[in-house]
DNA sequence: AGCACGCCGACT
DNA sequence: GTCGGCGTGCTC
């Protein structure tokens, strides 16, 4: 008998050991038992622990015929796991979801039946026409192509007119040579040099920065030829799933191939098979979320990041890792070309290019002769709307020259509801969210609030909880709803739409608003964080920001730095097709650098000056940052675990700050406190963190407060 | 993650 | 005197 080490996809940091008759190589699916269970683990690189009693080794139960996890993948799940704290075995669980172990399932479709009998009415020809365009479809296929129900297929069966054709679940192969766009010299350049990294076949990593409309996607779709050409897989990340239909378009006009896709909104048959086509190197060309990243890719010649510097990248709850940070380090393993694409990189990527860490490729001017547009600041000092509104006497008039001249306009306010804040007339009092520390915002019918945070809904009181004054509350600022509202004052006539992620819901509906929005049925548009992603409208010429300064509160480190991203990206969407664009910001600080930059258009010197503040410090990316979440039933329990954190605190050439109330305080009925650990660059955080926390274990850290860690955090207020 | 064991309140 | 609440701890 043999002793193998299976690592299980639970929260266990150290492999289990157990016997086999025979070993199965590392990597192998297998299925062990555990306590009285039996479950799914992967045999891994550990030296088997031989000091295990006798009576509490088991034996392995079964070795499952699934492709196994490839060496790259699996030290890749070591390095994660070490880096982010979290136990190795929640790391495998991310790659091992469950229902993926099964060969997928061959598809039930229908052929032409061999007996021509059987009365043929109109629908009935219509699905055997349906059937001639169509290779062996399953039955929703075929009624949906033939638009009819399920019934009249099962029908044709019956009749002998349709027979089973299992259909293998192949993966369409992208053809780098299909449709080659004519670039510019620009961009060939840039391709060249992007062909060349990925043919080296070897670990490097490149930011291609290119302003909103520079091709940045045409560019490195040349990479991705050039991976497909040696017969490699490339895997392309973006930030959130709503932009991946646009993609999947894209590729497929380019390769003649849709591209595998992998995210949460999957069905289970498509998740399956797509994850057995990656794995047998099917899948040449896949296009995901970060989750995609721990696919077991047979043989990965490309990663691609897209929109590099967003957030979304940033996982934020269980293992909280940051898919651009971990994409780099899957090529690095994997040995294999990265690209990071952006057309405002992030501090961090910016800086490993000027360090010469990455190859930076810069597209300076937008494709096909479309100028950027151009940006500037109303001066709300100067020019305040009037009482009550939000839209000044300038930006009302340029709404109004842009509309009258037929051309379409947009509003952006990164802010959903109503209004903000309600507060009383008699006393100041704020109505807040019982469970969260967060004020209720205004929403749709007056007098409606709802919690960002939690959900929690609420009418206005009659009365002042505080002062009892009587029907006294009064929304305070602009959320999209009452700019919309303000709007529908001011231009009545005009055809205009509202895009929140409260308005708009599902992707059929978000769709339809955008095909709305590009054929110009839509006059003005309206919206939040929504409308600033890629989206390409060609009419739009004016997109005015209502409250330029909304995200520069509050202290973050990134404020100013996502700020202008946000503010970029949404600036972009102006002046795309033929006619200029014209950007107005809202500002009570024309002055601010974020502000200035925008204006200037020079975000790379924005850059500087931000990396010249944090420097000094040791603020990333020029030093280490890790978070300590404490949360607790009680806020008691809370503060008595941050106290104990305070008091066993590590000293030598780290600082700690804190503890604090965490960003919220109190979130969905948890008590929170945060203390932040900062060090620089030489010194990594995770051992330093160790150690804090057997100190403070050893000295009365209450075992019912938890804490979470969060290496590099990237919202904290 | 499950699933045990274990020690205090209201039920037959 | 027993059923069951879910707090704490273990699983090779
Ligand atoms: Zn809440
Ligand atoms: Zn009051």
């Amino acid at each position: 008998m043999a002793l193998v080490s299976v690592l299980l996809p639970y929260a266990f940091d150290a492999a289990f050991t157990y016997e086999a008759r025979e070993a199965p190589p590392p990597g192998a699916v297998v299925t062990v038992p555990l306590g009285r269970r039996i479950v799914h683990g992967v045999v891994w690189d550990d030296a088997p622990e031989p000091g295990i009693a006798p009576a509490r080794l088991k034996t392995l139960h079964a070795v499952i015929a699934t492709p196994a996890l490839p060496g790259p993948l699996r030290r890749f799940i070591d390095w994660v796991a070490q880096y982010t704290m979290a136990p190795r075995g929640e790391v495998l669980a991310l790659a091992l979801k469950t229902g993926l172990l099964d060969p997928p399932a061959p598809r039930a479709g229908w052929a032409a039946g061999a007996a021509p009998s059987g009365r043929i009415t109109a629908t009935r020809q219509r699905v055997l026409d349906a059937l001639a365009t169509l290779d062996r479809p399953t039955t929703a296929e075929l009624a949906a192509a033939a638009g009819t129900g399920a019934a009249v297929v099962r029908g044709l069966a019956d009749a002998g007119l349709l027979r089973p054709a299992v259909r293998d679940p192949s993966v369409p192969l992208p053809d780098p040579d299909h449709a080659p766009p004519a670039l510019s010299a620009a961009q060939e350049e840039a391709a060249t040099a992007l062909r060349a990294s990925v043919a080296a076949r070897r670990f490097e990593v490149t930011l291609l920065e290119g302003v909103t409309g520079a091709g940045k996607t045409e560019v490195f779709c040349e990479a991705i030829a050039a991976c497909l050409r040696e017969g490699r897989q490339a895997l392309v990340l973006v930030p959130e799933i709503a932009l991946s239909a646009q993609f999947a378009a894209r590729f497929a006009a380019r390769f003649g191939a849709a591209p595998a896709l992998w995210h949460s909104g999957l069905t289970p048959a498509t998740r399956r098979a797509n994850y057995h086509a990656v794995a047998s190197g099917a899948a040449r060309l896949v296009l995901g979320a970060r989750s995609a990243l721990f696919l077991p890719f047979a043989d990965p010649g490309l990663i691609v990041v897209d929109e590099e510097h967003e957030a979304a990248y940033k996982q934020e709850d269980g293992v909280t890792y940051h898919a651009r940070d971990m994409a780099v380090v899957r090529g690095r393993i994997s040995g294999c070309a990265v690209i990071l694409a952006s057309a405002t990189p992030s501090l961090e990527s910016a800086v490993n290019a000027e360090a010469g860490r990455y190859r930076h490729i810069t597209l300076a001017a937008r494709h096909g002769g479309a100028r950027l547009p151009a940006i500037e600041a109303i001066d709300l000092r100067a020019a305040p709307p009037a009482r009550g509104r939000f839209l000044s006497p300038v930006l009302a008039g340029a709404l109004e020259t842009t509309l009258e001249g037929g051309g379409q306009a947009m509003l952006f306010l990164n802010r959903r509801g109503y209004a903000p804040l309600t507060l009383c007339r008699g006393c100041g009092h704020r109505l807040t969210c019982p469970n969260c520390t967060a004020w209720l915002v205004e929403h749709r019918r007056p007098g409606h609030l709802l919690c960002h945070h939690c959900g929690h809904a609420a009418q206005a009181p009659a009365k002042c909880p505080d002062c009892a004054a009587e029907q006294s509350f009064v929304p305070i600022g602009p959320g999209v709803e009452r700019i919309a509202e303000e709007v529908a004052e001011l231009f009545p006539a005009a055809r205009t739409i509202l895009m929140a992620s409260d308005a708009i819901t599902t992707a059929e509906q978000a769709e339809a608003a955008l095909r709305a929005i590009v054929a110009h049925e839509i006059d003005l548009v309206i919206g939040t964080q929504m409308i600033a992603k890629g989206w390409h409208f060609p009419d739009l010429v004016l997109v005015g920001v209502v409250d330029a300064d909304l995200g520069l509160g509050g202290g973050d480190l990134r404020a100013g730095e996502r700020s202008a991203q946000l503010l970029h990206q949404v600036a972009g969407r102006a002046g795309r097709g033929r006619l200029p664009g014209r950007v107005l910001l809202q500002t009570y600080a024309p002055e601010h650098p974020v502000m200035r930059a925008l204006i200037g258009n020079d975000l790379a010197g924005f850059r500087r000056a931000e990396a010249d503040l944090r420097a000094p410090g040791h603020w990333p990316p020029f030093g280490r940052l890790a978070a300590l979440i404490v949360s607790a039933d009680e806020a008691a329990t809370a503060d008595a675990a941050a106290a104990a954190l305070a008091r066993t605190q590590p000293r030598d050439g780290v600082q700690v700050l804190g503890p604090a109330p965490a960003p919220f305080a109190m979130l969905r009925g948890r008590h929170r406190r945060r203390l932040l650990l900062r060090a620089p660059r030489g010194i990594a955080v995770q051992p330093v963190l160790r150690a804090w926390l057997d100190r403070a274990r050893a000295e009365g850290l209450p075992r019912a407060a938890r804490i979470d860690i969060d290496i590099d955090p990237i919202s904290f207020l």
